[in-house]
DNA sequence: GTCTATAGGAGGATAGAC
DNA sequence: GTCTATCCTCCTATAGAC
């Protein structure tokens, strides 16, 4: 009788992504809290209590950090779609999602990068991670719309692709967080604020 | 017969207006071109056509340059306010200004800046001639936004400080760019397709 | 008030010992 | 792969001559 493989992930494997992951949760929040600009590398070392020269063994730039932040995200993402009750309305799917994708904003947990980094920009679109997870959501976010827009309930002469972004944009709405620091409304209740805007928009029925 | 009366600014005071403004423009075009952070003070002296040693002789930091820049903006935006018919209705007033803070960010002309910096918060708080600005427009606006709501026009439901926000954060919206980057629409067609949206809401009507 | 030259310091990235 | 120590580039801001 032989002895049992080897398991396929060793001890020191296992350890290494465990501190990857205790890295890149440092990172999501300090990119949450102050931005990609004004996070240092040095500080998210002293956050995850590691030196700095360690955090280049595991990613090779602060772009790479931030890009791994964003692939964590697109996963979380992913699972969240996953867990969505199949047999709902294709609207209330895409609901669900932008409520999601605030509350995230509004606990912190949602990285913020600048759109007009060039290289950033090229660390995100050369992770495969990333753009293979970017892909996904936008497919299915995309099949929901255009299911919405047959049925009649999300409106067909807006572009698809129109929606999708402007549903992606309520991820990094400034409109949250002045809200919020208005103090006046609960993270909740900014949430539905915002939800009716979007989705209703600002005239009256 | 007395001479004239001596001009009430010198020629030199004149000379020093128009390069302030000079570098004012510079300053406003590559904070919308390239951001706040990723704007260094040398690239603004050498598009400006002077030594960078003398910008500081008309500012004192890069964040009061970025003040100015937003101060010239408000101006604009008084400007525009003052140059719109009085007797159309609220509504319509909000509409015009919405499009034309959506036309001079698709023209390259708004100054984009990351609301988390802290000192240039502070510096922008400490400018009265921005803050005045920017209080001069909220109260305009927020006239017409509540004129709006008790005729119906408006969804009156709506906090009033929460589409103040709102139209605001149409200045700075992030589906302007994407869509303006997909080349498949002109600026106008994209400024209807985010009015619809902003307006009109996501949903069938 | 304009210039040249440089101080001063922050921050990304690396060398080299262990 | 972790550390300490350091490099090096870039950038804000100022000194000092004219």
């Amino acid at each position: 009788m032989t002895r049992t493989a080897p398991p396929k992930v060793s001890f020191k494997a296992q350890m290494r992504v465990a501190r990857e992951e205790a890295i890149i949760q440092s990172v999501n929040r300090l990119l949450a809290e102050k931005g990609f600009e004004a996070m240092t590398v040095d500080e998210v070392a002293a956050d995850v209590g590691i030196a700095k020269a360690s955090l280049y063994k595991h990613f090779t730039s602060k772009e790479d950090l931030a890009a791994a932040a964003m692939v964590a995200v697109m996963q979380r993402a992913q699972d969240f779609l996953d867990g969505l009750p199949v047999q709902a309305a294709p609207m209330e799917q895409l609901r669900a999602v932008v409520r999601w994708t605030m509350g995230l904003k509004l606990a912190g947990e949602m990285p913020s990068l600048p759109s007009q980094n060039s290289r950033l920009r090229s660390a995100l679109m050369g992770n495969k991670a990333y753009m293979d997870g970017l892909m996904d959501v936008s497919d299915r976010l995309g099949a929901w719309i255009e299911a919405a827009q047959a049925q009649g309930s999300l409106n067909p002469k807006l572009p698809p692709v129109a929606v999708l972004y402007t549903l992606y944009a309520r991820a990094c709405d400034p409109v949250l967080e002045f809200l919020k620091m208005g103090d006046l409304y609960r993270d909740d209740e900014v949430i539905e604020l915002v939800m009716g805007t979007c989705f209703d928009g600002l005239n009256a029925r």
